[in-house]
DNA sequence: CGGCGTAACGTAACACTGTCCTGATACGGT
DNA sequence: ACCGTATCAGGACAGTGTTACGTTACGCCG
């Protein structure tokens, strides 16, 4: 009973691809409720019933980062030498952080203050970096990197999101970007391994 | 001749102080213009005036915030050993983030849409770093650390400002925010040390 | 000393924002 | 064929940053 559905998960589709493109080209002033529904051709009540409000919207857009961050991760393989795969997953991070940068500044950066993570969106967040964890638990089980999980996962992550972080702002002329992710990674593993 | 100005410096510096508190207190969605000038008892023209725009009185925390990274860093002495240099510049960035939180999402995140870094604003930022980027030649001059000057300064910005970023996010119960800065900094300058 | 020019003021209007409510619409069941 | 109902588009509402307008308060000059 009742008329059929027109919003329905194609439109919802849409929409989030349109956000995205709103986000990526015009930045986050861009991102209004009426101009995402003009992108898609269809009203802005489509974005209440399939979202329920524009936080709705981008905190779709937010997992959607983290997931894609979980895939990068997912990506790569199981190195034999634990010290290579923290490399390779500190590396993939940086790919997922530079090929969607609107989305990584959705995921740490707050753009649309409409949208802050919540402590669920957190969780979410965090989850993805169990990836990390193991690898992490894996050379410190090897020898190859001394302390404690925990700790030395936030001190990776910690250095690849500001290197990824700055990266996005924009490096100075003349500074070569691998060549300070090369030597921060390097530096780092290389740190850990003897405690 | 004319009539003589009300808005004057006084309540410039109080625009900037109530700005403060607002984005502080309850966030850049309560940072409004109307809401500003009411907090301060004048009008809104008051904020045109003096600051030109919203963006102006953004603009302004921006600088605010990099002059107290500036400070902050001016508060670390000249240790005997460069690498203790390093180490206490690194604490200083913590902390001068830790204390204006607010003002460090306005230097790196941009929560007021209104305002986005220039590039003159930029330059300015990167100005602040002249005194990190003179301790890390003074290191690699004595040899404890090794590499190009440039490269390895952004190496360490990007550490501190990933871990400060992290633990203004909030880092998950049970985690040491001190341990994990600590070990960081640690691996991070001993891995320099070698190459 | 009175009136004028001028600079700065508060306010109200404009175009926009996110959100909610109203009236129209299109189907399934009787 | 008609009604009930779930869904839709669009307009109303309060709020945003910004700007144009009319008013106010002072220094100067006649």
């Amino acid at each position: 009973m009742g008329r059929p559905r027109e919003h329905d998960d194609d439109t919802r589709e849409q929409l989030l691809v349109a956000a995205g493109q709103l986000l990526a080209t015009d930045g986050p002033a861009a991102l209004s409720v009426r101009r995402l529904a003009d992108e898609v051709g269809t009203s802005t009540r489509a974005i209440y019933s399939l979202f329920g409000s524009k936080e709705g919207v981008v905190r779709e857009m937010f997992v959607a980062g983290f997931e894609g961050l979980g895939h990068a991760f997912d990506e790569v393989g199981r190195p034999d030498d634990p010290v290579e795969e923290l490399s390779a997953l500190g590396m993939a991070y940086r790919r997922s952080a530079l090929d969607r940068p609107h989305l990584y500044a959705v995921m740490f950066d707050c753009p649309v203050p409409e949208f802050t993570p919540s402590d669920a969106d957190d969780a979410f967040a965090l989850a993805r970096l169990e990836r990390l964890r193991s690898a992490v638990a894996r050379a410190v089980d090897a020898g190859v990197v001394v302390g404690n999980d925990m700790e030395i996962t936030f001190a990776l992550w910690g250095l690849v999101h500001g290197l990824a972080s700055l990266e996005l702002a924009g490096v100075p002329a003349g500074l070569d970007a691998d060549a300070v992710w090369a030597k921060a990674l390097g530096a780092m593993l290389a740190g850990l391994a003897s405690g």
